[in-house]
DNA sequence: TCTGGGGTCCTGGTACTG
DNA sequence: TCTGCAGTACCAGGACCC
């Protein structure tokens, strides 16, 4: 669901738009998580419905019934709920959706296997290697547009055009369920009648930043001097936006992508001020971000931490390490020590996430073996785990103290020895360590 | 209005190194 | 030995995307 929603600019000649050369599509899903969840509720189809959580989670997609309300993805539910008060919220179901977003990118590989997948509801795909088994680029989108439809039960739109942001502006123009192609004859003149906002990569304090300068359209980007561009917004944004502002992109559909970051976070129901709260959520993230590294065969070089205070104020802090690690308790001690730097007395803690960045394969990058400590084999009691959790479940093995945390929020039935005595949280609580 | 979670990329400041 | 400089790495914060 794109938060940036413009007019189509009027289209100019009569006709079938040239396709020529336009061998780049950007499919996008039409209220990806909004769609997929009606598929088991055809009753509320052509109602109001916002996908997302409660208390302080955010709206993840919505119906256009709901759109039509001015609900957006992104934004708080409580106001989404004041905005469109009859619409039926559901909670998201990320297994649906990464089922169905796998199905559909076999799809995209049916047409050809270079497709760039974005997120779970959109990706790019070159297709100038099938044009001729498989017709014009206008026609293999329409292809892909129906196949979506037919087995998938869900309607997408496909930019068509030279490049991939002009593609992809294209798509969000042809939104819902349509189809766009942007001839690249027309490139400059399409995407210069736009706003400054419809550019990649253009938020609100870019825009901001862009009628300080006096540009509003894309056009006045164009005309601007790149030198006055770039004092104005940086080296690289400001070449960036001229670029794009005369529809240059040389950025190729790239099949594979690898990851440059892993790593998770977690916002209280309610702010913390308890040191202990935050040291096991600290240890609960660590163990996921390492676990997701080793499925994945990369270690990491260095740890950051993140803090959002009551206030939404937020600070990183981050540590590189002298060699790359994939062990859980590695992580977690450098989270938790960055943590107890920042001298927190009872500040109240909004958020905190837990992030492991320079990459790298763990079968390429040497493990130096400590001489000062036995081999404390920690790398082989996390494997153990994975394998564990690979035949029992998620979570079958875990840290002692997240257990303790487990059974206090979910006590054995007759209530576990341990639990009647210190007495049953309160539901708060509970959602404080959710 | 009251702001999730998972990411990428950029910028500016500072420390280190040759 | 000290200083200046350039290149690089690291760190923190912020903007942006879906």
């Amino acid at each position: 669901m794109s938060r940036r929603q413009f007019s189509p600019p009027p289209r100019t000649g009569d006709g079938p738009p040239d396709d020529t050369g336009c061998t780049v599509l950007h499919v996008d899903m039409d209220a990806f998580y909004a769609s997929a969840s009606l598929l088991s509720r055809p009753e509320l189809v052509g109602t109001p419905v916002i996908i997302g959580g409660g208390g302080r989670g955010v709206v993840l997609s919505a119906t256009y019934e709901a759109r039509a309300f001015g609900v957006t993805s992104a934004m708080p539910m409580g106001r989404a709920r004041r905005l469109c008060p009859q619409a039926t919220v559901i909670a998201p179901d990320h297994d649906l959706y990464s089922r169905i977003s796998a199905a559909v990118m076999e799809t995209f590989a049916d047409v050809t296997p270079s497709v760039e997948p974005l997120s779970l509801d959109e990706a790019f795909l070159d297709v100038a290697g099938a044009v001729r088994l498989m017709g014009s680029p206008a026609t293999i989108a329409g292809r892909i547009r129906d196949t979506v439809a037919d087995e998938q039960g869900i309607t997408c739109s496909v930019g068509v055009a030279g490049t991939k942001f002009v593609a992809k502006l294209a798509s969000s123009l042809a939104k819902p369920d349509g189809l766009l192609v942007v001839p690249v004859a027309e490139t400059v003149t399409f995407v210069q009648q736009l706003p400054v906002g419809a550019l990649w990569g253009v938020g609100d304090k870019t825009e901001e930043a862009l009628s300080r300068l006096g540009l509003r359209t894309v056009a006045d980007i164009a005309h601007t001097p790149r030198e006055t561009l770039v004092r104005g917004l940086g080296e690289a944004t400001g070449a960036h936006l001229h670029d794009l502002a005369w529809g240059r992109d040389p950025r190729r559909v790239e099949p594979v992508r690898r990851e440059r970051s892993i790593g998770h976070e977690q916002t209280y129901g309610h702010d913390v001020d308890d040191p202990v709260v935050v040291h096991r959520t600290l240890l609960r993230l660590s163990d996921r971000a390492a676990a997701r590294l080793r499925s994945h065969g990369l270690v990491g070089r260095t740890v950051s931490i993140k803090v959002r205070f009551a206030d939404f104020t937020t600070i990183t802090r981050s540590r590189s390490l002298g060699e790359a690690t994939d062990i859980s308790r590695d992580i977690h001690a450098v989270a938790r020590d960055l943590y107890d730097a920042l001298g927190l007395q009872r500040a109240r803690v909004r958020l905190v996430g837990v992030r492991v960045e320079q990459l790298s394969d763990a079968s390429s990058t040497p493990v130096q073996v400590r001489l000062d400590e036995p081999d404390h084999g920690w790398r082989e009691a996390d494997r153990a785990i994975d394998r564990a959790s690979a035949r029992f479940g998620a979570g079958s093995v875990r840290p002692a103290s997240l257990i303790a945390e487990q059974d206090r929020r979910s006590p054995p039935p007759g209530g576990g020895p341990g639990t009647a005595s210190r007495g049953r949280p309160t539901e708060g609580r509970d959602r404080d360590l959710d």
